[in-house]
DNA sequence: CAAACTTGTTACCAAACTGTTACCACTTGA
DNA sequence: TCAAGTGGTAACAGTTTGGTAACAAGTTTG
């Protein structure tokens, strides 16, 4: 199991990784945010561990780049203890909150509760609720019985954001900063998105896919 | 959404059930390790908030017992930092373990956090009170057997408000902030939006909702 | 290269939302 | 009894929101 680790302080990644690679995992070291998102674009690991003070990059950056694009699992590591900076990584996406100096034990220890939970409802990706199904690596949906259509990449991601969360209203300001990142993106655009995702749906097969819950945004039904 | 918090310190307990609540958790208190199985069992929370030093049954035994029957989330509370102690947690089935002194803020987050990575979708904040039920999120009441009825933004805070706070009387004043926040609104449209929701009520099913409490404010019943 | 596709942009319309003004009934207190 | 204040109702207009359409620039594909 590769674990992304992302630490400047060489002497405590090599600290780090030894105690990693001792409980059984595969250790990807990074010492930058930059080096951070190449690593984990090629390498594809299981779980980040994440120093918040990067160089290049600093590390909610590197959170938010990753968040966009994965549910990959992202542990914090950080010398700063101050309740804003935790409560606004976990908000950003990450699974837990480490602060400095930690025992190597205990970082093993969080590590596998978080892949233990992540396993849980992880799958290969794709999301089958109420009669669709959603192959995100594909970019395409089918309806139970039905020939698979094919979605653009901004579809796609608009489409698994609002399945993944089957039942709830995703805000407009979410769905936007799911499909777009953390930039870009408006309510117009999303309103073209839906329109046009709505469209090929229909065209698709099943009847009322895409709920509109007005002055909130959007929703999937459950 | 229900948070069973498992909490022999009375001070505590309420604050944070008052934190939790805030953030729109519905929360089930218990006070000793017994009480503490019985209420999961009875109450099928979400999640499971769980002090480490307990009466009756230590935490550990709680968390064994929870975690041999179901996935249900838990967090740990506890003074004890050491690291056997929180690696035994981990180990056994915990998702976090977070250590006293900690801030509401911080709890809520990590809360999220492990709700988030356990699939669940996040704290729903559906309100009921005497036969209606709130979901916020969508801007929807519900009359018990009735038809969800949409509301608008402003309606959807006045009533929360009310709801929040059933059986209490609300100034016009404290009904103004709670909808317009600190600038803006005024008695004319606080009239005028009661009015409104009044009629989406009435419409909907139930009798008399909302009270007026003359020279005072409103009040929902309790 | 040309055709097809993707994406962002602008525009328009209908519906919904919100603030404002006005009017009436009722209570309260001088 | 009358004037002032409070609360309910009504109508109206400006703004916002959501759905639809058409189009252009950029990209991909045959």
């Amino acid at each position: 199991m590769k674990i992304l680790l992302v630490e400047d302080d060489l002497a405590l990644s090599d600290v780090v990784s030894f105690t990693l690679r001792r409980a059984g995992f595969e250790v990807i070291p990074a010492y930058d945010g930059a080096a951070a998102i190449a690593a984990w674009e090629a390498s594809q690991p299981a779980l980040v561990v994440l120093d918040l003070n990067l160089p290049k990059q600093d590390g909610f950056t590197v959170c938010r780049h990753i968040r966009s694009q994965s549910q990959t699992p992202i542990i914090i590591l950080s010398v700063r203890s101050g309740d804003d900076v935790i409560v606004r990584a976990l908000e950003l996406g990450a699974d837990d909150y480490i602060v400095k100096p930690f025992s190597p034990a205990q970082l093993v220890a969080r590590i596998r509760a978080v892949l233990r939970r992540a396993g849980a409802s992880a799958a290969s990706g794709v999301l089958e609720r109420g009669g669709w199904t959603l192959d995100p690596a594909r970019h395409e949906v089918r309806w139970v019985g039905g020939e698979p259509v094919h979605l653009t990449g901004l579809e796609t991601r608009l489409l698994e954001a609002l399945m993944l969360n089957a039942g709830a209203v995703l805000t407009a300001d979410a769905l936007i900063q799911a499909v777009w990142g953390v930039e870009g993106g408006s309510r117009t655009m999303l309103k073209q998105l839906v329109y046009r995702l709505r469209a090929k749906l229909e065209a698709a097969g099943g009847g009322e896919i895409i709920e509109t819950v007005p002055g909130v945004g959007y929703a999937f039904p459950a």
